[in-house]
DNA sequence: GCGCTTGTTATACAATCGTTCAACAAGAAG
DNA sequence: CTTCTTGTTGAACGATTGTATAACAAGCGC
């Protein structure tokens, strides 16, 4: 009885909804290890293990993976800010967390912003999606409004707010030597606590 | 007496400095136009009317153009905070004029920012002058707190100062549309009413 | 077990990348 | 005018870019 010469199969087929969650992983990977410019065809497929023409394959263009992962990036976002059940608080802990877990996710954000104006598909769901994001942080603001017993300008708070965040998240990423963590999460309460007074018990 | 047939010289030598600053001034116009991906050997001497080879040797290499953008960038912006006659309001002014003349300077900073962490030359050169720009903002608050007769965490109000206007910077580099330069001034000095009080006259 | 769909690979392609280098010539020095 | 320095050009280099495409085979349905 000879055994059966079983040659290893040369690789997997994967559901294409899988496939194309296994890309973005790997593209938001080169994207935080060297920025747009290690974006590469072969540098992703590489991360993935995968042979080049994959990505074309399952979106066409390298762009369209590029306007996928700022998707996926942004809805993280928008989920963490929405689905907050701690307030404010839960949230502002949640952008600036402690450690260099965070690192990978800011540097990625650094990237896509930087090709945000150069990318049409880009600009379409940055347009589309930073209005819910900008909601969301409105509606968790006017709920800390109502807990302060404050009526500010909400519109103009949440432009202050969402600034300063992007602003601290810009410096972290540059240089995450300049400004730490818990920096970043004080300056935040600090701005909250001078626009809506401080907490009342 | 027949007429020289004097030909045009095929090309102009120029001084090695006033040769660099052209083809810095390139290097700029590419970063504007495309981002990081268009800060090309040929796209830069394309720009500057001039031929590849010019860059290698003006430069050494590529990233060196690079780091001298960065220090023409953050000097422009050290000399408008320091040299301000009329206070932090004129620097504000300066940080966010009206009209699209900005832009240009935005999407350059833009680019710059994310290749910071990913070229060696560039991060020693950030943080070499960060330095000195956060001490040219910490000494135009120190001036507004004795003004007001207010005495806050200069340091913490330079961290939350300059990441507003990163910030405001950021939102707007990527999308003029989301926030207004009128918007990002008002927001600069709410921010600093709130900190070091309302103007005493 | 067999055929078929289709996810996957691997090659080919022209274009462009950054850099090197030898030849050229502009313009000051004599 | 002649000589020399050196700023400048332009071709060439191998490597890498994004995409197109044909051959392949994994694995489901029958």
């Amino acid at each position: 009885m000879m055994a059966t010469p079983k040659t290893k199969p040369r690789f997997r087929r994967v559901a294409p909804d899988q496939r194309r969650e296994l890309l973005i992983a790997a593209g938001m990977a080169c994207l935080a290890k060297g920025g747009i410019l290690d974006f590469t065809i072969d540098r992703i497929c590489a991360e993935a293990q995968v042979s080049r023409g994959l990505i074309t394959h399952h979106f066409g263009a390298k762009d369209n993976l590029l306007a996928a992962i700022y998707e996926t990036m942004i809805g993280q976002l928008i989920s963490s800010v929405e689905g907050n059940v701690s307030g404010i608080g839960g949230i502002i802990d949640g952008m600036f967390p402690d450690g260099p877990e965070q690192r990978e996710t800011l540097r990625i954000w650094l990237a896509l912003w930087g090709e945000i104006a150069n990318t049409p598909a880009l600009l379409k769901a940055h347009r589309k999606q930073y209005a819910r994001y900008r909601a969301a942080v409105e509606n968790a603001l006017g709920e800390l409004a109502r807990q302060r017993k404050r009526q500010p300008d909400i519109n103009q708070a949440a432009i202050m707010f969402i600034s300063l965040v992007d602003g601290l998240w810009l410096e972290r990423s540059i240089d995450p030597r300049q400004i730490s963590a818990e920096d970043a999460r004080a300056a935040c309460w600090r701005l909250l606590d001078l626009l809506f007074g401080p907490p009342l018990s």
